[in-house]
DNA sequence: CGTAGTATTGAAACGGATCAATATCTGTGG
DNA sequence: CCACAGATATTGATCCGTTTCAATACTACG
């Protein structure tokens, strides 16, 4: 098992039709790992520059035979993460590209530690990952993050940097999560 | 804490626009009603008629704590319902409506527990419960249903039973998780 | 400074959404 | 047992947004 404790990964699968899909981004805090009985389902890769815990299973499970207390922290944070999940899956059903884009911008803000500037969401991945990610083809991610930039919602300080101009706005495109 | 132990149920989110998304259906053996600090985030519905168990919070916890190895199934199962959640996200990606009802049958494949014929799926939801769980349209879904039909994929034997008549091609469908 | 990877923009085609009409099923009461 | 009503499902025609294909711009790295 992997505990993120500082930077992005990603995490995908490979299809078997060759195509790659990004199951999740892992930020700092979160764990990965948890094989199908010693089987990965996943592949995962460093977006930025990553430091990571790495726990044998065996001494966990160990740890969590003796420690109940921590073990019960462990499921919460299992728990939270299935929750999390089955909201993402609730995204993923938007139709219109500009929703989708402005509600995985609003899920990095979230996750986003270190603020340089309020209001300021740091952008890791690429707009293929993103776009892999949102079920969309990277010309729509792009063009959906122009309509945002045109209509003055969000505006680029660069290509891995956003900045909530509108925040009004910005909430009636998230709101139906 | 609810487990299911026979029937099958949908669960579900009231969004602000007032729509609804169906987050996940519960088969047998699946939990539900971990809820985020004392409040529930979705809410449950019985598809069919359901038989449940129901587990007040604050003795679980105690149980956990008590028997860490009861604890540690316990986590494993919630682990496993985080990957299949994962998985499910990335049949949203799909952009083909056919590809996706396929998906979900064969997902429902994997669950019917009740075999009344071999190849036979039972489908207990409404067309309008699983384009609401697909990201599509009622009438989306019934005309996917009807293409499937047509290249003599599947076949219905009524409208909640699905029998799967050309296995490879159905396959081929589902291939891409 | 140049090149390969990454991102944006444009035009056309395709597929699902929407609106609307029709069909089928389910349960209820006569 | 049948007829009816309301919910559920199918089918059709049109519209709109995303995909696709293609060209161009930008950025980062050697």
């Amino acid at each position: 098992m992997f505990i993120v404790a500082s930077g992005v990964m990603k995490s995908f699968r490979e299809l078997p039709s060759g195509k790659r899909r990004i199951a999740t981004f892992l930020f700092p805090e979160d764990i990965f790992g948890l094989a199908e009985n010693g089987r990965y389902v996943n592949t995962a890769q460093a977006i930025t520059d990553v430091t990571l815990y790495r726990i044998p299973f065996d001494p966990l499970e160990r740890l969590f035979l003796e420690d109940s207390h921590l073990q019960l922290q462990f499921l919460c944070k299992v728990t939270h993460a299935l929750r999390q999940t089955q909201r993402q899956k609730i995204v993923l059903t938007r139709r219109d590209a500009a929703g989708r884009v402005a509600m995985f911008l609003s899920m990095l803000e979230r996750r986003t530690v270190d603020a340089p500037v309020l209001s300021t969401i740091s952008v890791p991945m690429s707009r293929s990952d993103m776009a892999s990610y949102l079920g969309l083809t990277l010309e729509s991610v792009s063009r959906a993050t122009a309509a945002l930039t045109r209509c003055r919602t969000i505006a680029f300080v660069d290509r891995h940097t956003v900045r909530i101009v509108d925040r009004a706005r910005f909430n009636k495109l998230v709101a139906d999560v």
